[in-house]
DNA sequence: CGATGAATTAATCATCGTTTAATTTATATA
DNA sequence: TATATAAATTAAACGATGATTAATTCATCG
């Protein structure tokens, strides 16, 4: 309930409006009661988000990777940007809030990012061959922090007026993945030259 | 002396220690009379974020723009990264804090803003013809998004630990360049082929 | 010197996150 | 069922926050 009225006030006024006391008269209890749930509000907002991510994770779930490399990234890509533009507040919310000094990011929440960044692995994957997971690791991590930057930008509304994220995470997969199979080609030609390109075409 | 004593505070504990009576406190002032320089603290802390990004296009400056398109978008990459890396607090703030929702970002923000795109710019201008600006005006938007991605997801240390941003710009640098010459060339196919290719090698 | 205007402040207000003692509600035992 | 124990909930309070304002100090200049 807590959570379900603290995602009502975000998705609407974003973190500022988020009070403990907004949230408890929503649900008809007091702002007491939230501590026995939550340690504070931090660790309360750390949840909100961490059902964000799981939102997201949900949407880029029926994207399908069997349409190969690129298209599956293009997938990907509109669905999260998709996603950011229809829940503007919510995502700002992921991207300002961050623990307080002493504490560090629950593990819990490092998995959901990891979980999002195994989608981009998983788009990624034909184009490797089994002995190139830290090239794909790398690849993914560069992908999935420009589609991150091009959402933050967005819904802070820091991008001028006359550019759309959806054409920019649009010429960032195409041109990403071109860079990467002329990246592929020069390591062919300089090997052997025996077996076939690893990525598909 | 606000924005210095400000700064301070920021760059050792973030904006979350950033209150108008510890400001007044070091200046040796009372908090009231910060309201006759600064609307209220949401000014404060762009007037703040804006000497943030005016020390980061200062360092910017001494790149060499004319060891070609990739090497100064290299040298503007790490300079970025360095400097990011150098003020974590600081940057966070530049990322976390946005203008409450009546307000839009103020003009003079967003021309710091544009001004560091105009870098990235200035860096890819060789690789275009002169009708192209469109095209470059879009690749330099996602580079420079993708170096802010990565900043970010770097300070808020939502990176594993086993990548670093260094690793993952320059790599972002090379691989969106080769992509960039990539089509290029397919479009000089395409056409009479009489004209040599814009971008330099 | 004295008056006008600007700069500064102390006090105040509403609100915030958080804590705690008291109270209500639920559970389990005899 | 009656009662003891535990859990859940709350109202009140605390310190601190951003912001406002009336009062006061300070500076400037005729």
């Amino acid at each position: 309930m807590a959570l379900v009225a603290a995602r009502k006030i975000v998705a609407k006024e974003g973190l500022r409006g988020l009070t403990t006391r907004r949230i408890a008269n929503k649900i008809g209890y007091s702002a007491g009661t939230l501590y026995q749930l939550f340690a504070d509000l931090d660790d309360l907002i750390m949840h909100l988000n961490g059902r964000t991510l799981d939102a997201l994770f949900a949407a880029c779930e029926d994207v399908s990777f069997a349409a190969g490399t690129e298209d599956a990234l293009h997938n990907l890509a509109n669905i999260y940007i998709r996603f950011v533009g229809d829940n503007p507040k919510l995502w700002a919310a992921v991207v300002e809030h961050n623990p307080p000094q002493g504490k560090e990011t629950p593990a819990w929440y490092s998995e959901r990012i990891r979980s999002l960044l195994a989608l981009a692995e998983r788009a990624l994957s034909p184009a490797y061959s089994p002995g190139e997971t830290e090239r794909k690791n790398r690849d993914a991590h560069i992908l999935w922090a420009g589609l991150y930057g091009i959402a933050s930008l967005e819904t802070a509304r820091k991008l001028p007026s006359n550019v759309t994220a959806q054409e920019l995470v649009r010429t960032l997969v195409t041109t990403y993945v071109a860079g990467l199979r002329a990246a592929s080609d020069a390591r062919s030609d300089g090997e052997a030259r025996a077996t076939g390109s690893a990525h598909d075409r």
